[in-house]
DNA sequence: AGATTAGTGACAGCCACTGACAATTGACAA
DNA sequence: TTGTCAATTGTCAGTGGCTGTCACTAATCT
């Protein structure tokens, strides 16, 4: 459950890059199954909201039965986070490469701003990326896939401190990894909050207001900033 | 099915609060007919886990229908959060009484320290202090509860970096205050989950493990340390 | 006391989700 | 081409959280 969560069930060592061997009718259903069941449940939770859709609504908009829907998504709660799931996978191996030199904060810097820059090509073979983008905000209006979504972010953040304290050298034990990834953390919680809540929530608004607040952690740590 | 939870077991203790008459028979009813519920469930929680507590089991325990249970607690959610909800409060109120000259980290801290050291007082209203503690072993290995407390926590950091931009007077578009107070809820996150997989999950244990990781903040932030 | 009001239980119903079973359909070999 | 096998699916039934309604009872008010 540590990755990206990749539709293929059976492992086909056809699947090198050659010649586009037929993935099967079977499989190429399945597929678009899938896909067609995502961007219904999307496109319905950002018209009429989360709550307000149900999982028959989902099923019936792709022409198939509820239980259908829930061989494909453990939840409805699943399919609303899938494409944010990717995004999170894909900082995650973003992370794993950077070189070893550079000191924790910037490596997990540079990492996010390095997964934003693929991350067009990689959402895009599931949704538009613009839909993946403002669906951001069904989440941050929506407790439940807020909840959820805050869930996941604690976990990422164990994976991530697992990996720096890795890259470090460091003990399992050492809590300051933990504290680094935590505060980075924090700060892409509040970015991306005040984000999703303007206008504007395309990837440039995002990436300036992640390097602006980022620029802020030390002095809003460290200064005494008295007003006027 | 265990203990019948009677409802008039509870020790009537006489509100001090001025102005109306007593408490009448109609709201002490109602008092510690909440209360045999809201003990009942942490009880069942504690014992088989959330998930394997129906609300039925939770009401039938008390001896009164599940309509009943809705009526008091507005889901199964709310009564397992019911005991951190009263302490966060104070923590707000601690924050909220902390004097002006202090620096925003250390206002904080202090209001922190200073909300547990009531803590046992206040939540002893409602259930023994030691319950409210271990209970926090349960919301960590609960993911439905561990969702649902991330959500309440940012909940949290938004009305308390409110009470920190009007203590430094700043501008409420200031994003100082989010930071740190994101930060501070971050460290105090990664505290709490390494507090409760700890065996003996008391207060002072809590107390010295948060202490030690805020110290950790500043050099986890700015040294490079690197391994021995 | 009688009238009013509030708490309660019983019942019906919605929605997310799951297990079981039978019908369908693609995959593959004869 | 056809028959067999396995995967996919739909149908049905059931559980659990949660809500609306309604009648009944008990507490409060006049």
């Amino acid at each position: 459950m540590g990755t990206v969560e990749t539709v293929e069930t059976a492992t086909e060592t056809e699947s090198v890059e050659g010649g586009a061997s037929s993935p099967g009718l079977r499989e190429r259903k399945k597929r678009r199954t899938r896909q067609a069941l995502l961007r219904a449940a999307l496109r319905l939770f950002t018209e009429r909201g989360y709550e307000e859709t149900t999982v028959d609504d989902i099923a019936a908009a792709v022409g198939v039965s509820q239980r259908t829907f829930f061989r494909y998504f453990a939840s409805k709660e699943e399919v609303a986070s899938c494409a944010s799931r990717l995004a999170e996978s894909h900082f995650v191996e973003a992370v794993r490469a950077r070189p070893p030199g550079e000191a924790p904060l910037d490596a997990l810097r540079r990492a996010l701003m390095q997964s934003w820059d693929g991350i067009g090509e990689a959402i895009g073979q599931l949704l538009p990326l613009e839909v993946h983008l403002r669906f951001y905000q069904v989440i941050e209006s929506t407790p439940a896939l807020l909840a959820a979504h805050l869930r996941r972010a604690t976990e990422l953040e164990e994976e991530i401190a697992r990996i720096v304290a890795a890259r470090e050298g460091l003990d399992p034990a050492d809590p300051r990894p933990r504290v680094v990834v935590a505060v980075f953390g924090a700060v892409m919680r509040v970015t991306e909050r005040i984000w999703s809540a303007n206008a504007d929530a395309d990837l440039a608004a995002l990436r300036a207001l992640t390097a602006s607040y980022l620029d802020q952690l030390q002095p809003a740590l460290t200064e005494t900033w008295r007003t006027t």
